[in-house]
Order: structure tokens, then sequence, then C-alpha cells
DNA sequence: ACCCAGCCCTGGGCGC
DNA sequence: TGCGCCCAGGGCTGGG
């Protein structure tokens, strides 16, 4: 499932392999992922002929920059994009096609199909959902301790909530929630309005240490999920937490238990997050 | 303002 | 071997 380091991964592979490329045409096999008012062909139309000029990320969105437009898009849970020969056969789940007029394509994969594509003009973008409804990384300036504060302590919902909604904080999904959680010490249902600022201190210093260093190790390859090369990230190795239910606690040795939070699969400590 | 169920989907794991 | 069932989950919507 792709968070933040994940997505910055694919980025930093696509940018290498699309940008100057340019769209010739685009196949769209299932056209409920392109989120565009005024429908699948005029999607397509207007694409063609524009050529990728760089691709940016907001949280777990990634931004495709061409000439006036920028393609938005989500990939939820198993979505990636891929470059190959017009040569080599797609596989079933391949739903979009762009075909880049050197003769490869840029594909979108995706089992669940649960991964989206908005277009807008660019400049556009961040006035209009689904970015509007996206806030800081862990790691931007604006990420304060007072922000913070005010995003946590004034609510009563349970922090791992908190943590997982992207106006609040951008970029961290189920595993890296629980994550940063383990190495805060802080219990996933706790209420915003109980906890201190030095557990909002450590919480913000883990979810960015914990993203960077995932973005180092290029991303988690749970499941099937590889990156646009084929290739898979390592972090999975190091996961503390995360679907490591009966093993013991890295940190206490107690047994790592899984629970539900919000209908999420939570892995918790309860010796060390209290 | 919050919570929850349901929706979108399919493959994998389970019981039988 | 295989059927039917349930589960996983990010973001969104609709109802309480």
């Amino acid at each position: 499932m792709p968070e933040l380091p994940e997505v910055e991964t694919a980025r930093r592979t696509l940018e290498q392999l699309v940008v100057d490329k340019t769209i010739e045409d685009i196949t769209v096999h299932w056209p409920k992922i392109i989120k565009f008012d005024e429908g699948v062909d005029s999607f397509i139309e207007r694409l063609k002929g524009q050529t990728f000029r760089s691709i940016g990320r907001k949280g777990k969105f990634l931004m495709f920059y061409l000439d006036g437009d920028v393609l938005v898009s989500h990939l939820r849970m198993e979505g990636k994009f891929s470059v190959k020969s017009e040569t080599e056969p797609d596989d079933k789940h391949t739903h979009v096609i762009f075909h880049l007029t050197n003769g490869e394509q840029l594909r979108y994969n995706d089992v669940r199909k649960f991964g989206t594509m908005h277009l807008f003009k660019e400049g556009q973008e961040y006035g209009v959902p689904p970015l509007t409804l996206v806030g800081p990384e862990p790691f931007d300036e604006s990420f304060t301790l007072d922000y913070f504060k005010a995003k946590v302590q004034r609510s009563s919902r349970m922090i791992k909530n908190i943590l997982l909604d992207q106006s609040v904080v951008a970029g961290l999904g189920n595993i890296y929630v629980d994550e940063t959680l383990f190495k805060a010490g802080v219990h996933p249902e706790r209420r915003g309005s109980s906890i201190e600022d030095i557990e909002l201190v450590r919480i913000q210093q883990a979810a960015a240490e914990t993203l960077l260093d995932a973005v180092e190790k290029g991303g988690s390859t749970i499941r099937s999920y590889v990156n646009s090369q084929g290739k898979i990230g390592t972090f999975q190795k190091q996961l503390l937490v995360y679907s490591q239910q009966g093993t013991p606690c890295p940190n206490c040795g107690r047994e790592i238990i899984k629970i539900k939070v919000g209908g999420r699969g939570t892995h918790l400590c309860t010796a060390c997050q209290q």
C-alpha cells in the first residue's frame, strides 16, 4: 500500500523515465479511474501531444506536470506506474496506457482499481479537491508544534485517526502510523485532547524520521508492491510493529498485538505505548 | 464535529 | 481441487 515513501520512490523513478517524453495517445480500459468531469474522451484529447516536464508529489499524490496541465494521481492500495516498450505484453491489471511517441508506454496497473487520476490546468490544482484536503507533511516547516497542538489537543478523536487524516498531516498511512506511534510510545487509541506537548513532539519527530528513513530505503514492499522499475523497497525488513503481531516487542520483549482502531488493523505494544 | 457502515475492487487465506 | 466466505484498506459519501 503506497504511502509517502512508496509514492516518493515512484516519483523519483518515473522522473528518470518519462520527463521529456510526449504523449501520442491514451488507452483507457477502466474509465472509473479517470476523474474528469468532461469525460474520458476529452481527458485523452486534452493530453495528446503534451510532454512530461516534471513530476511532483504532495502527500500521497503524484503530480505529472505537462504543457500547461497537471495530471494528479492517487495510487490508493495497489496502484503502480511503469514504463515499458510497446512490444511488451501488458497484464490484465493494466487499466490506463499512455502511448509515448518514442515507442514506450507509461502504464497504470492496479489490481484493486481504487486509484484515481484528476486533470487540472496548472496552477488550479491546489484550489480544488482532492489537493485542497492535503495538509503539511511531517518534515514541512509549516508542521509546527503550535499547528499540531491545535489540531490534536482540541480533538476528541483517537490519535491514530487524527494521524491518518491527510488534512492534518499528509503522507502517513496504516503502516507508518503504527510505526510512528510505537516509536513515540503513544497508544493509538489515546484521545487527542489527552496527548501532552512532549508526546506531540515525539510523534512529530517519529513521523518525520520514519518517513525519511523509509524513503531512503525505497519504501516498503508489502505483498506485491514494487516500484516503477520493478525494484523492491527494503523498509519492510525494519518494521517494528506493523504486521509483527505475535512476535516480541523490539523494545521490551512483550508480545506485539493487533487490534482494530477505526476499522483499521492496528499493531502495538501495550507495555511501551501508554 | 465526530463516528460508523458502506462503497469501490480483487486476490489470498480460510474452512469444509 | 474447489467452492464460498471473509478480509485487507484510502478516501469518500451518507446517515446517526
